[in-house]
DNA sequence: CGTAACTTTGACCTAAGTCAAGGCGCGTGG
DNA sequence: CCACGCGCCTTGACTTAGGTCAAAGTTACG
C-alpha cells in the first residue's frame, strides 16, 4: 500500500535533485506512513504544533493565513512535491495553515525525528534549509507583487507562475495545466478581490493570452503573458525531501 | 579590533538563546572578519552570489527587491542579529538586495564553510534552519498585510512590529526606539505611496497612538496603535549566528 | 546662504472595491 | 426525470481608498 522511497515517482522528475543509494535506505527510516485526505480536508492549523510534517505525494491544496475578521490571504499553492510542516518543526508553531483544495496524498514524517535528520545526515539537513531559503525566496516575490504590481500584472505573474511549477512536475499537457482552485483562491492570493480578478481573467482571455476554466489552465501565448506580468520569477532545481 | 564571538554584546541580549562554550568556540573559528560599512552602502545585491555571509552586529537597513521599471519593494528591515546572505549561501542567488541605511557593522563568514558547519555542528545548523523558517513566517505576515489590510491598518501594524523587534534588541529608551528609515522606505515595505504613508502617520499622531520624527519613533499608546492594527505579531526568542 | 533630500498639505483622479442581479452546472431528493 | 438549491462564475452600476500631481515647508549641510 504505501509507496517505499525507493519507487516514489517524484524522485523520476528531472526537477527533482536525484537521490543517492543511502538517501533512499535514509528517508524510508525517516518516514513514517502515508495518508490520503479529501478535498476540504485541513492538513496543518495556523498556531497549531503538528507532530507530522508531510511531503506531498498527489493533489493540490493552499496555505494560507485568516485574519480575525475573517478577510483570508492565501500563501502559496500546494504542489506534489512541497514540504508541510517545516515552521511547526523547527519553531513551536505553524504560520499559516495548510489545506486540501484536491484530495491528496502525502508522506508522512516524524517531527521529533527531525533534528535527528540533521544530526546524523548533513546532506539531507541541507535540504531542509533549501526548502526553506527557497519558499522565502518565493514569499519576498509574492510580497513584491502584491506590494507593486497593478492587478492585471499580478494574475498574469499567478498564472505564469502556477504553469511553470506544474510543467515542472510533468502535469502539463501541451499547454495546458490542471488547476483546480477557485477564482476566489487566487483573488486571496493576490490581495484582488473577487470580482476584479474575475474580470482580470475575462480580459486575459479576450487578449488570446490564457483560458482558465473547469479546473485547466490552458496558456496560449506564454511570452504574452509573461510580458502582461512584467517580469517573471524562475523555477529552478529542487530538493525533495520524501 | 576584531571583536571575538566571546565578547559579542549581541550574546547577552535575553532574546537570544545563550551560547555553550564548544559554540562559541565553533563559531570563532567559521568567522573570518568583520566589515564596517557607510549609509546607502550595498551589502547584497539581488542576483548576486556573494562570497560571503553576515550577522549584522550593529546599524540598520533594508532587505528590497527592484522591478525593471524602477519600483520596489522593501522585504524587511534590517537590524542588529540578523543573518544576511542564506539565500546565496544555499542557491545559487540572492532573491533580494540589502542595503545599509545607517552605518552598519557586521561579522563576515565565508560561504563555503556554510556546508561545513551543518555537516559538523547539527545545533547551529538547526539555527540556520530556524532563521530560515522565521523569515518565513515573518515574510507570511507581511504578505497577508499587504495583500489584505487598510493602510491605517498596515501602518499600525508596521510601528508595532518594528517598536518590538527594537525593544527585544535593548533599543527602547522608554516608549522611545531608534528608526532611522524614511518614509518612503515604510511606503515601500507596505505597498503604499509615500503621500498616503505620510497621512497615515499624520493620523497616527493626531489620535496620540505614535509619532515618527527626525529618526525616533515613539509609541505613546501600544494598547490604540496595536487595535489600529487589527491583529499583531510576536516576537519569540531567536537564535543568532554570529 | 543655497541647495538637496525629506516631509507635509491640498486638489484632483483612477484602479479597484462593493453591491446586486443573473447565469450555469451539478447533485440530490421528490 | 425534473426541479430545486448550492457553489461558483460573470456582468453592470456605482463608490471609495488610495494614487498622482503640484507646491510649499523643514532640516541638514557644505
Amino acid at each position: 500500500m504505501a509507496v517505499k522511497c525507493r519507487d516514489c515517482p517524484l524522485r523520476e522528475l528531472d526537477h527533482f535533485e536525484k537521490f543517492r543509494e543511502d538517501e533512499i535506505a535514509f528517508m524510508e527510516r525517516f518516514k513514517v506512513g502515508e495518508m490520503t485526505v479529501e478535498p476540504k480536508a485541513p492538513l496543518l492549523m495556523e498556531g497549531s504544533n503538528s507532530p507530522q510534517l508531510f511531503t506531498v505525494l498527489k493533489g493540490m491544496g493552499i496555505r494560507y493565513k485568516t485574519l480575525s475578521d475573517g478577510r483570508r490571504q492565501v500563501v502559496n499553492f500546494v504542489l506534489p512535491g512541497d514540504f508541510l510542516g517545516l515552521q511547526a518543526g523547527v519553531m513551536e508553531k505553524m504560520g499559516h495553515s495548510v489545506e486540501a483544495t484536491t484530495r491528496m496524498t502525502l508522506c508522512v514524517f516524524d517531527r521529533s525525528e527531525l533534528f535527528s535528520l540533521v544530526r546524523h545526515n548533513p546532506k539531507r539537513a541541507f535540504s531542509v534549509v533549501w526548502a526553506a531559503a527557497r519558499e522565502e525566496h518565493f514569499l519576498g516575490e509574492a510580497l513584491t507583487t502584491v506590494g507593486q504590481r497593478s492587478a492585471p500584472q499580478r494574475v498574469a505573474w499567478a498564472l505564469v507562475y502556477i504553469f511553470q511549477r506544474c510543467e515542472a512536475r510533468g502535469f502539463a499537457r501541451g499547454s495546458e495545466v490542471p488547476l483546480p482552485f477557485r477564482q476566489q483562491d487566487l483573488a486571496d492570493a493576490l490581495g484582488l478581490s473577487l470580482v476584479h480578478t474575475n474580470k482580470t481573467l475575462a480580459r486575459l482571455r479576450s487578449l488570446q493570452l490564457a483560458t482558465w476554466s473547469n479546473g485547466v489552465l490552458r496558456v496560449n501565448d506564454m511570452e504574452g503573458l509573461a510580458a502582461q506580468a512584467g517580469d517573471v520569477p524562475d523555477p529552478p532545481q529542487v530538493h525533495p525531501l520524501i
